[in-house]
RNA sequence: CGGGGCGUGGCGCAGCUUGGUAGCGCGGGUGCUUUGGGAGCACUAGGUCGCAGGUUCGAAUCCUGUCGCCCCGACCA
């Protein structure tokens, strides 16, 4: 390809609303363009890298005896209405764009395809006999973000790669699980890529084992906890830990404390000379639980821990044994709105009586009271007296309500000791999730009842698994952690090309002869080349070379006439001059040299 | 959803407070010079100031509404 040809347009200045580098980078190179909010255009050069990271992707999925297909993106709300998932996905902050066809019918935008890919199943898979097969597509999907933004990070239409796979039990499933994770290994690794596999939260889609893989990187989204030994890795909503101690809380009878104008735990604490571990916070939230009505909920933590909600849906799933649609905290307009009377915000504890609640219109009249280990732990403990600017000194939870639940609700810190190994101390990471891998079991196979006949000649439902890898937002996060103040610089596995031929002078003959030569050559050779054959100064053409980050530049300049160029590296700028004769053999010396060891 | 901010040539911005019909830098085109790190000179094209109402003799500027975009937040109010 041709520079001239390329439709090539960078930017001198960085677009104002781009923030991270990587997605800077992205748009000053010419690589993408916003068309909407969370929705971008991949140019042509960007598209080049996409395919190279698909076929990437392709060549490890097929290794593992996967099957690639490709599923539909508009699916009937029908289907997702079987699995449960209609109402998640649709209300409230629901993410998935749907809409009504001339027919009536409600149909979605494929955020994800379990409910297809299971009723195709269904359809198609009768007997152990044809277990376990592994599906796969990659293909443009729709999420409507709460937050679109960094550009192909969290955008609401991206690329993704998705497969599916259907076993006859759980110790196959642990089988393609365990493939699946060698295959994702090789992936990231081929696309230059330093990755961590955490564990995780399996969230909305439902789940046992989960695994997620993180691109380090400060711009990313995502909080990881590790331990030094490298033990243990798991991102912000699973992670467990063991908390720091409590500090005893002296005081020790029941007495009322005049507490005017305490905003926060913190102030609260200062203005009492006592430590955020010895006072048990309440935070009040509404659950909508799917058939139920609207649920109040009490929620108890001890004053230096903070709540992880992702802990506390599940929590609440597992008590409750229904789905947690939406969880917000409870305004006092909301109080207003259900004919309640206001609350003692600031100073609720966890003895709060249901009769907060009697006169609600139509949330449940009693608080479902969870509290976290650590402060049911405390023995001695400040708390919210249940009245404005009053607190108390409570002696255990012996007076508390009895139907209070224990659970784990709280976020793991930098610092706590780790489960494994108490001397370990956890570490705080950034991450960008590229990969997710779940082992799903049965809820969608039992859901859509997708069975199948087993050995014994009776019926079941499928054990499934499934595994994403997020093919544009891994595009971005290669740029993230590979670029310095000159630009991207392109792991050469995914680089849109892997060499650029820059001819310093096209007015130059010689110069403009031998860069030719040098581009036919290395087609020949199917090198992925680039030819910058602009009219432009030189200067201006080596600015756009390190911009665009091809890892390997040949510069055609004044030496032409001995017939020497100049070989670049993009990574550290090293550079020597060679004979045009030896470039090619240098030149594919220098591309094995730059792919990861195992795999040049 | 809550809070904050911004919409003025392709990009980055000024002008708005104090109304008088639009400007700067970069980019585009043409010509000459220049030619290894985002060149110089000259000429030139390009904007119903997001949109819709209103106030006014007169609106980019003031008022109202609306659309779009960006940032922060959703852990005791």
């Amino acid at each position: 390809m041709r520079v001239s040809r390329l439709m090539l347009v960078t930017l001198r200045e960085i677009p104002a609303d781009a923030e991270i580098t990587s997605h800077q980078l992205l748009l000053k190179g010419g690589f993408i363009r916003r068309v909407a909010s969370g929705v971008y255009a991949y140019l042509p050069l960007m598209w080049r890298v996409l395919k190279k990271i698909t076929r990437i992707v392709q060549q490890e999925m097929d290794s593992t005896g996967a099957l690639e297909t490709l599923l539909p993106q508009l699916q009937p709300s029908e289907l997702w209405k079987q699995s449960g998932r209609w109402e998640a996905y649709t209300a409230g902050e629901g993410i998935m764009f749907n809409l009504k066809d001339r027919q009536n019918r409600y149909l979605g935008l494929g955020p994800t395809h379990e409910e297809v890919i299971t009723s195709l199943a269904k359809e198609l898979i009768n007997s152990y006999r044809q277990l376990p097969v592994t599906l796969y597509q990659t293909q443009t999907k729709f999420r409507d973000e709460i937050r679109p933004r960094f550009g192909l990070m969290r955008s609401r239409e991206f690329i993704m790669k998705d497969a599916y796979s259907f076993h006859a039990n759980q110790e196959c499933l642990d089988k393609t699980y365990k493939s699946m994770d060698n295959a994702y290994r090789n992936i990231f690794s081929r696309c230059g890529l330093k990755v961590l596999a955490v564990e995780a939260d399996s969230g909305a889609i439902g789940g046992v084992a989960s695994q997620e893989f993180m691109v380090t990187a400060e711009a990313g989204e995502d909080n990881i906890l590790t331990s030094p030994d490298g033990k243990y890795a798991a991102n912000q909503e699973k992670a467990v830990s063991i908390p720091p101690m409590a500090k005893p809380l002296e005081l020790s009878k029941d007495s009322l404390i005049e507490t005017p104008l305490n905003g926060s735990i913190n102030s609260l604490c200062k203005t009492l000379e006592i430590e955020a571990s010895q006072v048990v916070k309440v935070i009040l939230m509404l659950g909508k639980i799917e058939g139920k009505k609207p649920q109040p909920i009490l929620i108890s933590l001890r004053g230096d821990q903070e709540l992880n909600e992702v802990k506390l849906t599940n929590a609440i799933a597992d008590i409750l044994k229904a789905e947690v649609l939406d969880l917000h905290k409870i305004t006092p307009n909301q109080l207003k709105l259900e004919g309640l009377s206001e609350l003692p915000f600031g100073a609720i504890g966890p003895d709060l009586t249901n009769d907060a609640l009697s006169k609600a219109k139509t949330w449940s009249s009693s608080f479902l009271r969870i509290a976290d280990r650590t402060a049911i732990d405390l023995r001695t403990f400040l708390c919210g007296a249940n009245k404005l600017n009053l607190h108390r000194i409570c002696n255990g939870w012996e007076g508390m309500p009895k139907d209070t639940i224990s659970a784990d609700l709280r976020n793991s810190q930098a610092g706590d000791s780790c489960v494994h190994d108490p001397t370990q101390r956890l570490q705080e990471k950034r991450g960008i999730e590229v990969g997710h891998i779940f082992q799903l079991g049965r809820k969608y196979s039992d859901a859509l009842e997708a069975r199948f006949t087993n050995e014994e000649g009776t019926s079941e439902s499928f054990w499934m698994g499934c595994y994403g890898i997020g093919v544009s937002r891994l595009a971005q996060a290669a740029v993230e952690q590979n670029n310095d103040e000159h630009g991207i610089i392109w792991p050469i596995s995914i680089a849109p090309f892997e060499v650029i031929i820059v001819i310093a002078n096209v007015q130059d003959e010689t110069q403009l002869k031998l860069g030719e030569i040098l581009y036919q050559r290395m087609k020949d050779s199917n090198i992925d080349v680039l030819l910058d054959d602009r009219k432009e100064r030189a200067g201006v053409k080596f600015k756009d070379a390190d911009l665009l980050g091809v890892p390997l530049r040949v510069i055609v300049g004044r030496d032409a006439k001995e017939g020497k160029i100049e070989l670049l590296r993009r990574l550290d700028r090293q550079s020597i001059v060679i004979n045009q004769q030896d470039a090619l053999k240098k030149i594919i010396a220098q591309i094995n040299e730059l792919k990861p060891p195992e795999f040049q």
